[in-house]
DNA sequence: ACCTGAACACCGTTCAAGT
DNA sequence: ACCTGAACACCGTTCAAGT
């Protein structure tokens, strides 16, 4: 009974929830599917094609923002799925951090975000620059957060007092309002204070 | 004539800007200083408060914004050059990220940053959430740049076409939009298109 | 077609013992 | 005080040979 493609990403799948990224490796994946470390070599090409599906999976899970809501709401309900969906599995930030490697921006998730911004009446060169600025301050933030917690689990950092949730949606807050409001690096300067 | 931690630290240096971050292992840079891999742990607790180091050296780099300016030119010109600073040293902003494990928020350039929008107005709670929307952003975005341009240098990405800095430029006007206008999130909607 | 066995070329870290 | 020698417990990847 040979052992397929499926069956190495499902062992993969298992290793990262259980014992998280550090332990993920081909050795112990191997030993998990009761075959020689060289084996998997014949199903996959190496360690990052298969950490690269891990991330386009977990990529996937984030749920399509309903279409019926406001433009700008979509893009916040999407930005927090999005980190929701990272949080939800263990080492997710890091996981997609690690092997997106300049495919965010072609992905289906960026390709969306682009959509919504567009559809809001804006150009396609400001929708580009506002899936760039969020998607990279979602994942940069989510990365942070998830691996400060790990950290504070081995109790080597201080636990973040505060509602990590509201802190989140604060900054992501000013992102978005950039996203709404281009013109702003144009407008007159305000009086400081 | 025994080694300082100073030597360390240079070594490491030369190895990161000669052969990147890869190739910068406690068994080479033990090589590097002809010495026993072991009797770096003399010296150094372990490879990751040395990566921290090295991190903490890069962004130290970062010149001051002249405080001359707008605030929110400040801010830019911050932004500008911190990516110019990471890009400045190779794999520079995998190093930060890397090593960061959210220290990022109490360190001087969040510090800066923090200041900067209160001093241009804005409450300590809306200028922390543009700390975080800020940092992470550019970091991320950074990291992005930087290992697609190494892949591309190997051949495994196609080069991206355009202005990079330009491109950076736009999707940091975004966020710094953001933050200018924190009382976008609760305008009336504006139609769309 | 799919896997084993065995190797190659490495890692970070520890620690008794030496000087 | 500072380092060596030697080990421990690992890595990812390749590839002839087997079934």
């Amino acid at each position: 009974m040979a052992i397929r493609r499926q069956d190495i990403l499902a062992a993969a799948q298992r290793i990262l929830s259980e014992y998280g990224l550090a332990d993920l490796t081909m050795r112990r994946l191997a030993a998990e599917l009761d075959v020689q470390p060289g084996a998997l070599y014949w199903h996959v090409p190496n360690k990052q094609a298969l950490l690269a599906e891990l991330a386009d999976d977990l990529l996937a899970r984030v749920p399509e923002p309903s279409s019926r809501r406001r433009w700008d709401r979509q893009l916040t309900q999407l930005a927090t799925d999005l980190r929701t969906t990272l949080l939800g599995q263990r080492d997710g930030a890091e996981v997609v951090s690690a092997s997106r490697a300049s495919s965010l921006d072609t992905s289906h998730l960026g390709k969306r975000i682009v959509e919504i911004v567009q559809a809001g009446g804006h150009t396609h060169a400001h929708a580009s620059a506002s899936r760039d600025a969020l998607l990279h301050f979602v994942i940069g933030y989510t990365f942070d957060e998830q691996s400060h917690a790990l950290m504070a689990e081995h109790g080597a950092a201080p636990a973040r007092f505060g509602d990590s949730d509201a802190a989140y949606a604060a900054a992501l807050s000013v992102v978005i309002a950039g996203v709404r409001a281009p013109t702003a690096g144009r407008a007159a300067p305000r009086p400081a204070g």
